[in-house]
DNA sequence: TGCCAAAACTAATCAGATTAGTTAAAATGA
DNA sequence: TCATTTTAACTAATCTGATTAGTTTTGGCA
């Protein structure tokens, strides 16, 4: 091993990526990353501005794969098969990658312009997963929010060990999108009383 | 004011308390905390073990506090609207003290019965509420556990800042508590054929 | 081959948490 | 009341981690 080693950004990403999803986000250090990087923690500032930064595009990461997984199972389903298929994917890739998905979670960066593009593909996805439903336009946004937060819910009690007793994690999921599922159905009949 | 600024643990709690609500969690040090109970940082230690055990005692504080919320929303409540109305007091737990919901959720010790018991309340409370569904026993915590994602879901995705669309977040989370009811009435319906 | 820019390095600084050891105030009790 | 004991403050010091300043090495290229 050489003793320059040749860093950027791409390969400090994927190490930081590793890190958080194997240690959680609160353990990811410059100390500690450096070290896995075999250089001295100021090395890195060569290549970013500091810690901060470094969460913020993992933030984007994140969205950015979220999407990806999301948009892979969507793609040839419809209905209510499309909106099981991306909850799968959803807790799929939370499971998968923890931390990156915390990072999106705790640090997005509100102004930078690749993570807004990045949850708007996946607002978009699901918008355009709940058209076959004809909800009225704001009720679709309203849908997109409540699914959201379920996903984000679920998954997030499930990271942080939440669901304590002894009862089939992945049977509560499905249950709870089916549940989602049977009330957009009944909403969807009710729309044009409220 | 006099010199010894008689401390104990339930004030820090109060101010630290506070200044989580006001400023974020991840705002709360000991040299600030310190600075507005008026003493130096090392005087905190003679009441606690360190600012991660402070951050574990605000995770109770929280916890408790929410049930007590959801309680006064539930008595003389039955059915949906005993549904509705312990969202809404959840909703309203978390918007008023935001920092003391953080920690909960981001630092609970799983080891304190103290936090334990404070948590089983919790999920009683929602079990009572749904007992007039007569749903079968694990449905029935199938349910608890999805109501607990969409609340813990749509809050913190609220306090995150993620509801960017100009859209009322109130009916948001109204729609989604009456589309998960909704849901719990056709699954309801659906039970013996699971 | 020698220059230049990039990117590593060492050394130093700064902030915050924490610990060690000291001292003042308050409480207790003869 | 006054001495003793305990509590809980204090100052000074240490440790960890992020960051900055300034220096040096290296690899590409004229």
């Amino acid at each position: 091993m050489s003793r320059r080693m040749k860093l950027d950004l791409l390969i400090i990403l994927q190490k930081a990526t590793e890190l958080v999803d194997e240690h959680g986000l609160d353990q990811l250090s410059i100390g500690l990353l450096a070290e896995k990087l075999e250089v001295r923690p100021p090395s890195l500032y060569n290549h970013l501005d500091g810690l901060h930064e470094l969460k913020q595009k993992l933030a984007i990461q994140g969205v950015k794969n979220l999407h990806t997984y999301m948009l892979q199972a969507a793609v040839g389903r419809s209905g209510d098969e499309a909106i099981r298929a991306i909850s799968q994917a959803y807790i799929q890739f939370v499971r998968e990658h923890p931390g990156l998905y915390d990072a999106s979670t705790r640090f997005p960066n509100a102004n930078d312009q690749a993570l807004q593009h990045a949850q708007e593909s996946v607002v978009h996805l699901v918008l355009r997963v709940l058209d076959t439903y004809n909800l009225q336009e704001e009720m679709a946004i309203h849908m997109v929010r409540g699914l959201r937060s379920i996903l984000h819910g679920f998954t997030s009690i499930e990271q942080l060990g939440g669901f304590e007793m002894p009862l089939d994690i992945n049977k509560s999921f499905t249950i709870l999108i089916n549940t989602f599922i049977e009330g957009i159905h009944a909403v969807t009949l009710n729309q044009n009383e409220n």
